[in-house]
This record gives C-alpha cells, sequence and structure tokens, in this order.
DNA sequence: CTCTAGTGGAACTGAGGTGTTCCACTTGAG
DNA sequence: CTCAAGTGGAACACCTCAGTTCCACTAGAG
C-alpha cells in the first residue's frame, strides 16, 4: 500500500519514519506518542499510518536497511586497497547519523532486514577485508567480524561525540578516519 | 542501613544487584520481574530491600562505580608510559563484564556517581593521555575526550562480541589490545 | 460554494509494570 | 520444641502505554 502514496500521505509517512529513527535511536523503548509528537503529528495519525508498534518497527527497519545499503553502494567496496574501501565505507555510514544511535542501541531492530552485528558482517563486507588481508593493507590478525564490530562501534562513538559534545562533524569524522586507519594498519614491528 | 547488614539479607542484596547489573545492561528497560527473576528471589523481596525501581537505579550506580573504581586503581594509570597505562586500563575494564554493557547502554545510569561518557574522562584519564603524548607512545593528534570515546566504545564492542559470538574471553581481549594500541599508536608518516 | 482527504483531540478499553499489603512457609538460634 | 528472621505467593490499586472509536476542524479540488 505505501507504494502508492503521494504528496500529503508520503510526506507525512516520511516524517513519522524519520522521526522514529531519531527518537528511538535515543530511547529504543521510547512511547508512540514521543515519536509522534517528534514527527509533529498526532498520535491518531501515527496510528492511521503504522496501525500498531510492530508496523512502525518493521518500517523503521525497512528505511533504515535502504538507507544502509545506498550508503554501502556509495562507498564502492571492491574498488582501490582494502583498507582504502574500509574508511570510505566509514565515511559514507557516519553520514547515516542518528540512524547510527538505533543500529547500535537496537542491533535486534534491523537484524531482519540486514544482519550487522550479528553474523559479523555479511558477504561484500567479508571480501572487502580479504582484500585488504592479501593486498597488505589490513593487519592479517583482525577478521572480519571483528573489524566490523571495531567499525561500528567507532561509528557509534562518533556519532555519540557529535551529538553530545557539539563537536564538529567533520573534525570528528578525521578523528574517526584517523583512528579506524590506525587500528587496521598492519603493525610495523610484528611479524 | 545497607552498611550493617550480614549474612543473608547481605547476601541477597549483593545477588539482587549483580542480577541488575546483568540484566538491565541487556535491556535498560527490563521489569522488576525480570531483575528478580535473574537473582532468584521473589519480586516480594526484591521490593523489601530496593522499595522503588529508583532505590534500587541507585544502588546499581554506587555499586558499578565502586566497581569501576577499583578497576582504575588496578591499572596504575600513573605507571609506565602512556601508551602503556591506556592499554592497561583497558584490559582491567575488560574484566568488568555486562557491567560494560550497562555503562554503554545506558550512560546516564552511573554519570551521577561517575561521569563516563558526558564529560568525555576524568582527570586521571586526562593525565595518563597527556603523558603518552609527551612520552610519544600516544598520537597527538587524538585529544583525551576522544580516546575515551574509543576506548568505551572498543571495550563494549569487545565485551558483546564475547557474549553474542561466544568467542573466547582472552582472544578477543588481545584483539582489543592490538586494535587500540594501534588505533593510539603515533603514525609513522605523518608530520 | 461543496465535497473530500487528511488531520488531531477526547475518551474509552485492555494489558503490563509498579508499589503495597497480608499471609503462609522455611530455617536457624535458643 | 519455640520464636524470629527471611522469604515468596496472592491479591489489590494505581499508572502508563497501546490500540480503538468517534467527532470536529482545515485545506485543497471541483
Amino acid at each position: 500500500m505505501p507504494e502508492n502514496e503521494r504528496g500529503a500521505r508520503a510526506r507525512t509517512r516520511q516524517a513519522i519514519l524519520s522521526a522514529a529513527i531519531e527518537v528511538l535511536g535515543q530511547n529504543p523503548a521510547a512511547a508512540l506518542s514521543e515519536i509522534a509528537a517528534a514527527a509533529e503529528v498526532g498520535r491518531t495519525t501515527l496510528h492511521r499510518y503504522f496501525p500498531e508498534r510492530s508496523d512502525l518497527l518493521k518500517a523503521v527497519a525497512a528505511e533504515g536497511s535502504t538507507r544502509l545499503d545506498r550508503a554501502t553502494a556509495s562507498a564502492r567496496l571492491d574498488e582501490g586497497s582494502g583498507a582504502d574501501a574500509l574508511l570510505r565505507l566509514c565515511r559514507e555510514y557516519f553520514d547515516l547519523g542518528s540512524l547510527l544511535s538505533l543500529i547500535f542501541t537496537d542491533p535486534d531492530c534491523l537484524s531482519d532486514a540486514t544482519p550487522i552485528l550479528d553474523d559479523g558482517c555479511d558477504d561484500r563486507f567479508s571480501a572487502m577485508i580479504d582484500r585488504g588481508h592479501r593486498d597488505g593493507t589490513i593487519d592479517i590478525a583482525l577478521p572480519a567480524p571483528w573489524l566490523s564490530s571495531l567499525m561500528w562501534s567507532q561509528l557509534y562513538a562518533g556519532w555519540s561525540y557529535v551529538s553530545q559534545h557539539g563537536a564538529s562533524r567533520h573534525e570528528v569524522l578525521e578523528l574517526l578516519v584517523r583512528t579506524v586507519d590506525g587500528a587496521v594498519a598492519p603493525r610495523a614491528t610484528a611479524g
């Protein structure tokens, strides 16, 4: 049904979804009234678009999954060295903003649509890391699932840093890339 | 009042506190009945020790704060190079186990007793990082608050990795230390 | 203008969590 | 044994949230 929506209905639906991502990212147990307030719609209207809470959560998962896929595609994981691709991915994902909070504070939320932290990572991610292992730009001692955990936790930390300390988005992104880069780089002194 | 408790009362109180840390770490919105069940006591008993939910939360904060302080003291932050001290701190904090989940999923919980993620870090932490900046073991481009975020997010990622993937605690700790070490090390190529 | 789509407020029911009281049970000390 | 401490279950009132229904309001199309 949501496919045929145009104009006002599509706009309202999108406003509710964005508000839900925002609010649920801060507090996964938030009441629907909070989400409605954040979206600047009545609670009745929210129920009109998403009859049950689970319907909203499903839609949020789908929306989040879509944004995630778009960001992944933009990172062109199969180009350049493994480490370069990983850093590109970090930059793209960082733009997901409050969705990062949601993914991190409620990992089960998106897991139906797109497994992220559960199985460690998906195939494209693994392939990128493997390439990095082979081309010598990623520390061979660090397995892909661990690097997935590493990346997501850093992204969340970076995003929190921005939203809480009010630091510059760009500045924090550079700190983030610098630390991830250092973390994955092969050790100079190790065998 | 809790000070004078002995024997059965002290034991029960401690069981409830530990269960609360465990359960609230998984789900900060968990019902008291869940915590009581995890502690293997009746809900009535839980209310006898902590009349209101807020009383329990306060006690959890105090307990968590105590464990945190003990771990910090064990790390001897003022010994050795800055980077060595930071890695020691990671190892000590990693032993906090499920408390890591609680600290991360509910940052406001301990913030009254011990500010952690809000102001970035406390004085001892800053002093350690400053020392690392001076002795050349910590990348000068990485400020203390950012390194605090970095450390905590990695600790949480590591702990989740252990509890979800069922990976070896020791193995994950070594991965954790390796990545943190790489992240904070001064760059070979940078000026 | 009229009609309709979209909306929001008010009020209700039901479910689940909280906080309380009361009573019965177990266990260890004397 | 007796007594007291500690405990757990049952039942209750209260609150919040979810989900529903009904009605009134507004804005745009005709």
